[in-house]
DNA sequence: TTACATTTGAGACTCATTCTCAATAAAGGA
DNA sequence: TCCTTTATTGAGAATGAGTCTCAAATGTAA
């Protein structure tokens, strides 16, 4: 846990910004699972937890960490955006259950590198990409 | 021309809706071109030609079309979401360049059937995919 | 501890999209 | 054609996720 510490104090000095409570409360509840969770419900279990962070604190700091690769911002395209932590993982896509909700992962390199053939071929120079499948998952189908 | 009225007729007898002028002035109108066109637009540019729809019916008819197949849904993330009419293109991607907006569509079937197994892999049952890349265009580098 | 700058929270605001409901228009008789 | 019934339309209100405002609270450097 010291770790998230380290690397939260590394992204808020490399802003310019003030490492505050506020700002810890929110990436630890983010670092608590690794679920894909919406700013609502990041925010409602903070509070759950007794602490009390704004959710305007909670969007602000969620933004940081986006912005400086600790978190991954999942726009699913219903409602409310998503988020995950970037700790042990590595850049992965999405496979999305549209019944339950259910959200699996996945990589595929032979995909990541007809990508950059494409990439190439339009000549764009590639900064992110979405890469989201839905459907029904065994459960659902 | 008319080709485009039969399609609409279909549609709307298909989902036992009227069918109206109204729509066929949606439907014309997000036939006019092969822009990726936000519902504002398409809304403006029938006034433009001096036709009154509502702003109301023109989403409301967009939506129609969305769920038989006659317009392409594009969220791109950045606020409105925005629509192509699917007349004579099959299936595609898009590749998007942030700083000017343009947008490129490309289609690989090495990556769809690469989708495929990963459905299967992960028993899924794919029902729609979103594969956007999002970079700077040859322009804007 | 002071002095100053940044952060925070509560709620107002934004803006695309959806909803409401009275007025209008289509459809199927008579 | 003229009703009658039912669906559609438009104007503007409502929604809702996310952003902004600004006074109060907190962090920081000296």
């Amino acid at each position: 846990m010291a770790k998230n510490v380290k690397l939260l104090k590394n992204v808020l000095q490399n802003e310019g910004l003030r490492y505050t409570s506020k700002r810890q409360i929110v990436w630890d509840e983010i670092c608590k699972n690794d679920d894909h969770r919406d700013a609502e419900e990041i925010y409602f279990k903070i509070r759950q937890r007794g602490k009390k962070v704004s959710r305007a604190t909670v969007y602000r700091t969620i933004d940081v960490l986006v912005k400086n690769n600790l978190v991954r911002k999942l726009k699913l395209g219903d409602g409310r955006n998503k988020y995950e932590n970037k700790l042990e993982t590595g850049h992965h896509d999405h496979i999305v259950c549209i019944q339950c909700g259910r959200i699996d992962e996945f990589m595929d390199e032979n995909i990541e590198r007809l990508q950059d053939e494409i990439a190439k071929e339009y000549q764009f120079k590639i900064v992110r990409h979405i890469h989201q499948l839905f459907g029904l998952c065994r459960d659902c189908r």
